[in-house]
DNA sequence: CTGAAAGCGCTAACAT
DNA sequence: ATGTTAGCGCTTTCAG
């Protein structure tokens, strides 16, 4: 039943040419390989009339290549992620490059089956938001001469192409803000975690505590917490706990919901005072009431900068010494929940 | 530089022994080839001792099975989508097949371009939320007996795998909890396009305006909105000149987004005495204030019945006759946007 | 200008 | 019980 795929030979044969003229043609290489027009027109007409698609498959296992990226992060579904997707789609289509996603839900284990799982299958390319334990991993690949580059997260002191933002000079500036509104007394609300985006946003924050003075308040909820109902729990015994609080720094999406969940249940009429702001935007920030002031990470330029580094390796198959790093700005996405006191409602 | 991947060949070499010897023990098959334990446990030392993987770009050429599946969605950025991506990925690689996922922006053209590609490549099967106009593409992909299931949209009268949710029904929902909490005069939301869920949703509406002999009141945003501007100036509009309304159902996430919005901004007491419910769900939905009460889609259901007649088409290469449907149910997280007025604080 | 043929790494029917 | 060998569909060198 199954209609078998006309192949290179079938036009070939068809045509009363060699599989070889025929191959060049298709490849754009008549001019060069100096193959008549009269047979070049002959050969385009009709596998524009058949349509016929040549097998990537067998492409790419002659020549090496398979124009597929690997793009790994720790959970597709979610709003930062999906987003860095979507653009890196876009941008790898434009290069006819296509793009597999996948999430390695920041276990190490994960990571490594599936970088193995897609290395099997010769990806062109590795763009990689890894988990704290896959350096040895990600030094296997470059040894391999695999084009790989970290984002988001890296590894301290590894050479490789990554590309970030300024952790540190993000939290400051949510800090400075708050300072710059009257909230002088801020909690840090983290996850227990060694990755070092996280890092540099609690070193944002402890910078901030010593410049103007006021003393550090912050709660690392354990990464792998049990349910939401957990993480609530644990947010609600620390509000509850430290009644002198004016105001929040969220250093994730998910725990600003979270922490969102708790003030509106629990604390209504403290949602209001209080200054908040959260890592990472999400189109349903300006909604909320307050609408939540958010830092913003750079996705589009992120994903363009990282495309560079990675194309970069792709076409330099030596080893290259100077490995590229970009570490981008955030930008404040200013709401209500950091506006001043006195000028609320 | 480039370290050469060690082939079937060489393992065989290196072993003195065949590689069709190899290549039955790599498959598993030594027993059924009644191998000597001797010699399958030599290359299985040896194999792991090298850390030897086997090229599956070979092996999808030779075998004609890539173990790829793609998933097309309309934009991978959007949460029901991501979500859907999330749980499609779990599934497919538990019975070892990787997904491509690729969005389609609702464009034709894109989608037949996207088909086509992956198409090349060989990929397993599809899994698709079509656009309007690309059935005789699908039904092409159906005659090279290619496996093709489509979500959340389909085509009327045409003979395919298919999975989504009751719309009309869930519509009704919506609007009969409205109804039982007091709320008679609601209006709809949607996008004027001619997708089935879309009409299915608009149906069950004014199913029920038949029911409850209200007027209907539906808005229908043109699908290609230049700006968000101009979706906001459109549903202020609609606000203004439709004071009666006293709540509001929207057709999809996106608009719900838009609608509140202009709520908050422009007619904040309404906010509040509006009944007001969304189509798909958005954890942040829940620190909305008011919190919205959203139609839920079964997202893991949805996937799971999608891969089980995806994995029946793939595993009876004939063509079949009866096409299976899936039609699910929608939830109703109820939340206080739809609390009946004398409730509410 | 065009064709023959080798070979990418793997599978499996057919020999031994 | 193991080996030989013919492809899968394509690219590309080398010979006309």
């Amino acid at each position: 039943m199954k209609k078998k795929r006309v192949s290179i030979k079938d036009i070939a044969k068809h045509l009363n040419v060699s599989v070889t003229t025929v191959s060049f043609v298709l490849n754009g290489k008549a001019k060069e390989k100096r193959i008549s027009e009269e047979v070049t027109n002959k050969i385009l007409d009709y596998v524009k009339k058949i349509n016929y698609k040549p097998n990537q498959l067998a492409q790419s296992l002659r020549t090496g290549q398979s124009k597929i990226l690997v793009l790994m992060v720790e959970d597709i579904s979610n709003y930062f992620f999906s987003k860095l997707a979507r653009v890196f789609e876009d941008l790898a289509y434009e290069k006819g490059y296509k793009v597999l996603f996948c999430s390695n839900e920041n276990s190490d284990k994960k990571s490594i089956e599936l970088i193995d799982l897609f290395n099997e299958r010769q990806v062109d390319g590795f763009i990689i938001i890894p988990s704290a334990g896959i350096e040895n991993k990600i030094k296997s690949l470059q040894q391999q001469n695999i084009p790989v580059v970290l984002l988001d997260r890296f590894f301290e002191g590894m050479e490789i192409g990554y590309v970030g933002i300024d952790n540190r000079y993000a939290s400051r500036q949510g800090i400075d803000h708050l300072n710059m509104n009257g909230f002088n007394s801020p909690a840090f609300v983290s996850i227990d975690v060694q990755q070092t985006q996280m890092l540099g946003r609690l070193e944002g924050y402890q910078e901030a505590a010593k410049e103007y003075s006021f003393k550090e308040k912050k709660l690392l909820l354990p990464y792998n917490l049990k349910s939401n109902e957990q993480g609530r729990e644990i947010l609600k015994k620390f509000f509850n706990e430290n009644p002198e609080l004016d105001s929040i720094l969220f250093a994730t999406n998910y725990l600003t919901q979270l922490g969102l969940e708790v003030l509106k249940n629990d604390f209504p009429e403290k949602i209001h005072q209080l200054g908040i702001i959260t890592f990472d935007d999400n189109a349903l920030f300006s909604i909320c009431t307050p609408a939540i002031t958010a830092i913003c990470q750079p996705i589009e330029n992120m994903a363009k900068e990282t495309m560079n580094i990675l194309f970069q390796l792709i076409n330099k198959p030596t080893q290259s010494t100077g490995f590229q790093n970009k570490i981008l700005k955030t930008s404040l996405e200013v709401r209500e929940s950091t506006k001043a006191l006195i000028e609320r409602v």
